[in-house]
DNA sequence: ACCTCATATCAAAATTATTTGATATGTTAT
DNA sequence: ATAACATATCAAATAATTTTGATATGAGGT
């Protein structure tokens, strides 16, 4: 069983972990290279690799590769698609909006 | 390590499954009580009451009781407070934008 | 080419989330 | 009060995620 839920659950797995809300924070700030996040989050540097991996694939997060060093900031693109991705799943369809399931009292 | 970012994650957990999100899907139709969401997804009583508790706490989904039956629908505060939550989360914080870290190049 | 450094990947261990079946709670009807 | 039903909770089993340390890859400098 993997669609498009999977597709959508992937890119609000960005927020669903406290240490890459951390991360977020922080780049909230500005761009900034991994060494730079590493030292900022009780993370070593194979953990922070990990999360930012799950940031970047989620399309919260870009990355950008100068010389050695990966810099990462937050995508406009992907920030603006996740909140319409959110505000499509969270409005009601309006079309049969009522529709009575479990009978509330039996016809007396 | 348990605060905002717990709080936070706790929000988004809703969208990280897709069970969850099939049920977001299907309240999207309207208001819905558990033995039809439990009848329309391969989830046993249990498995949908897990999920159930999951989005009702997550504030994405409200409960309503009515006799037996507990019906379920997705919370417009919720989901409000949510995309607002998400776009905080993805805002630059303007302040001090410009901030070089890794020294681009060595000075020449 | 070789060395050093930054990051990525891998695999094992640890942690957390989900599923499942059994039982508990609470409501309605008899 | 008891029976029947809807949902919640619990505990054990299973699965997925995260952490950690070791190793691989790839870039720059010598």
């Amino acid at each position: 069983m993997s669609t498009v839920y999977e597709e959508q659950a992937k890119v609000f797995k960005a927020f669903c972990d406290e240490k890459r809300l951390r991360i977020l924070e922080l780049l909230r700030d500005g761009e900034k290279c991994a060494c730079v996040l590493s030292e900022q989050l009780d993370l070593g540097q194979s953990g922070l690799s990990y999360h930012m991996k799950i940031l970047v694939e989620s399309g919260i997060v870009e990355s950008r590769q100068e010389g050695k060093w990966t810099h990462y900031k937050i995508s406009e693109k992907g920030s603006a698609y996740t909140g319409n991705l959110l505000k499509k799943l969270t409005t009601p369809n309006a079309v049969t909006e009522e529709k009575i399931c479990c009978k509330s009292k039996k016809p007396s």
